[in-house]
DNA sequence: CGAGGTCTTGAAGACGATCAACAAACGTGG
DNA sequence: CCACGTTTGTTGATCGTCTTCAAGACCTCG
């Protein structure tokens, strides 16, 4: 079943019958492998398919006019990672893979048959984005208020979450194929300043990056210094 | 017709039936009035209803443990203000009535019946909320890569079109009831600092911010300062 | 008219950017 | 499988943006 990490995602939070996980997975008709540094969907683009991610790291940026650009998320395997283009048609920013990707393809046409006939899966999938809107939320008022090892420690606490949540992640270790680049490009600081924040956090005995594995030393201190609270990603059982 | 705003906004984006706007109007079952600096939803709370802004002007935020707060949106009237709500169920951030505030209620069950009956709806309701996370991308944006002047021009910018969407805004001027201090709150930076970069746009003849009331002197010019393209704002006529 | 909130400006200092140089890791072809 | 070039990571020094603290002006509304 290709859409099992997405149904795993689901489970969190509302009930999945086997019925829905079927009609869930007859949606993806073809699967596309990206190299690294590829776009798998780019910033005015008009679509007519959404994207599963199914392997790899991607991330969704926006460009300025002089070239610099903001990641405003980070997606990890069982995110549908462009579901907003069904409603929306036309992206309004690009979504690249940060390391070899693999994603499966669902056409608007069959999310829009969901739509009028499985209306608790459209909520579903409805909620996916709102959460998606409370990480974003989260992120702003990261980077209104928090400092750089606060808004690193907080990525940190929420990606681990993530990937827990999907298996990719246990004993506060996860592999982690973001370069201090990216990081900048992401939390809005320059590439040594995250080096030094990360530096910060090691000498803290919070968390230890290296060798594309984070390894979280000390959740609990983690925590405390990132302000971090889970309630926005929603991980609740619920009638949706 | 009591969603008569919240027409004109979806008409923006999509063909609307008479038999749609009446199913809307009908969502709603009463008003209620809120005072200046009331949460109209409070973070943490399990919510049954969703809230129409009528009249007023809101903000969205979050606290943090120290108190401090980030604004991670305003609301003008006919923006449905925690209609993710619905399938979230539990709040995540608090609503704040910026100035005196006139709301509608719409109840979730009724939400969750025009989910079952009227797909095309429903997918209109989702594209709304998927526009505020498209303002939250782009807000992150700013945050991460735009300087102060530019940061407060692309809100003018966006809140102009929007205020106008709803025809609340026209020749470049609207009135305008947030304190430097909220503005501060929502574009990460000091009451102070937010006071030198009006200045500095008042100084470049951008905009002119007085007695609430924010007006555009150079349309153009503030487009190009604060790298602002609408695109996000999807204010586009397609089958949805 | 008076009091509290909001706006404005100055001065000092912290945080983060930029520039620069070098080290380490990675990957690709010979 | 090693050599070499490129990308990524690390550290220091200098500079600019934004914060904080402080004080006074303005304005609004009971």
């Amino acid at each position: 079943m290709i859409s099992h990490l997405l149904n795993r995602k689901l489970e969190w939070r509302d009930e999945v019958s086997d019925e829905e996980r079927k009609i869930l997975n007859d949606l993806f008709v073809r699967t596309q492998d990206f190299d690294v540094d590829v776009d798998i969907a780019t910033d005015g683009q008009r679509v007519t398919f959404s994207t599963l991610l199914l392997e790899g790291w991607a991330a969704r940026y926006k460009t300025l006019s002089d070239g610099r650009r903001q990641i405003t998320a980070f997606h990890i395997p069982g995110d549908f990672v462009d579901l907003h283009s069904f409603p929306l048609k036309k992206m309004d920013h690009s979504v690249l893979a940060l390391t070899k990707c693999k994603v499966a393809l669902a056409p608007h046409e069959a999310l829009r048959k969901v739509s009028e006939t499985n209306p608790h899966l459209i909520r579903l999938l409805w909620l996916s984005t709102l959460i998606d809107a409370a990480m974003h939320r989260e992120w702003i008022t990261g980077m209104g208020q928090r400092s750089a090892p606060g808004r690193l420690g907080h990525l940190f606490c929420e990606l681990y979450l993530r990937l827990n949540s999907v298996d990719l992640a246990s004993d506060g270790r996860f592999t982690f194929p973001i370069t201090q680049e990216e990081l900048g490009d992401a939390l809005g600081f320059s590439t040594v300043h995250i080096n030094r924040a990360l530096r910060k956090l090691r000498e803290m005995n919070l968390v230890t990056v290296s060798n594309q594995e984070v390894v979280i030393e000390n959740w609990e201190g983690l925590v405390r210094e990132a302000d971090f609270d889970p309630a926005y990603l929603h991980l609740e059982h619920e009638p949706r």
